[in-house]
DNA sequence: CAAAGCAATGTTATATTGTTACATTATAAC
DNA sequence: GTTATAATGTAACAATATAACATTGCTTTG
């Protein structure tokens, strides 16, 4: 696991994750023989400003006018937003309806995210443990998952020293 | 555990639940003190029409005018909502935006969800498993968490069986 | 290179889900 | 009964997402 996995709650060098995150996408779309155009990277970059979900129309008021000087409608941003997800370069929490970056494209593609209440910051998890620990039940009730999505929210460490927050 | 929690995904007497969760709801309100008023009541009867979830507009269709003879608007039944998911009787799929009922209101509000793709009915299950397996990692993140709900989409023993689908 | 075919983007309109604010009515407490 | 509070009605609107069709731009191949 790289180190930018960890950093969510701590304070780093973000232009680290940036860059890492730009470099991951830049090589899976070409092994995976798709294209990474200018839009759909800006709008990763977008997403990677920060280790907070961002909501589309977030993004879309960020995205820059097209040559026409013309503000871009919603599809635009929904469809980037849609091949990052195909791609597993971007995660869609449900929850918040708001988009977050993977830190680990192309490796597992479950994940638990955890999203402090207070600062929102999100940081992922591999799921590996919940998935172990639901198969025996998932077997009993015959259920054939597909993937292991967790998102939960609470307090980071963070969060919880400054606020005195004990719960 | 009652046994209607084990059923969404078997043929069962389906007015059992539906009775059972107004006995429940009834039982529970009064316990705390607050009003299982008629439209809430409706409002829980049609989230348990089925072990499907439903979604407000739906749910919003199926309300009865009122005395003036006019359809309710949203806000009612997303009032009746969330007085129903405050007391537990009912939760939300947070990625499908809908609702369901809770087959064992009072006991734990955590809870994992099977949600076949296929035919859409939800089994919850208990999240203590989840909530176990998580816990250190949570605790090497210091990172302390709400709830644990969780959503699993998959295929369900039933649409399994009709289809062959094997994944 | 030119033309064809396909991928990506633009454009417009609309669907779906959920909330705010304020008025009115019903119930409970005194 | 009167008052306080809880519940509901009503109207407008905000936030999120999709559909349908037109246009532009790559890229492949003759």
């Amino acid at each position: 696991m790289s180190p930018s996995s960890t950093l969510a709650y701590q304070t780093h060098n973000h232009h680290q994750c940036i860059d890492g995150a730009l470099r991951e996408a830049r090589k899976l779309c070409q092994q995976h023989g798709v294209r990474l155009t200018e839009q759909r990277e800006t709008v990763l970059k977008l997403v990677w400003q920060s280790h907070q979900p961002m909501g589309a129309y977030d993004l879309l008021e960020q995205l820059p006018a097209g040559r026409n000087g013309r503000k871009p409608a919603p599809t635009t941003v929904y469809r980037a937003l849609d091949f990052l997800r195909e791609h597993g370069l971007v995660h869609r929490l449900d929850s918040l309806n708001a988009y977050i970056g993977c830190p680990h494209p192309g490796q597992h593609h479950d994940g638990v995210f955890l999203i402090c209440r207070q600062c929102s910051r999100v940081q992922e998890l591999s799921g590996d443990a919940v998935r172990q620990s639901l198969q025996p039940h998932l077997a009993d009730q015959g259920f054939s998952p597909d993937d292991f999505r967790m998102e939960v929210p609470g307090i980071c460490p963070r969060c919880r020293q400054q606020t005195g927050a004990t719960a």
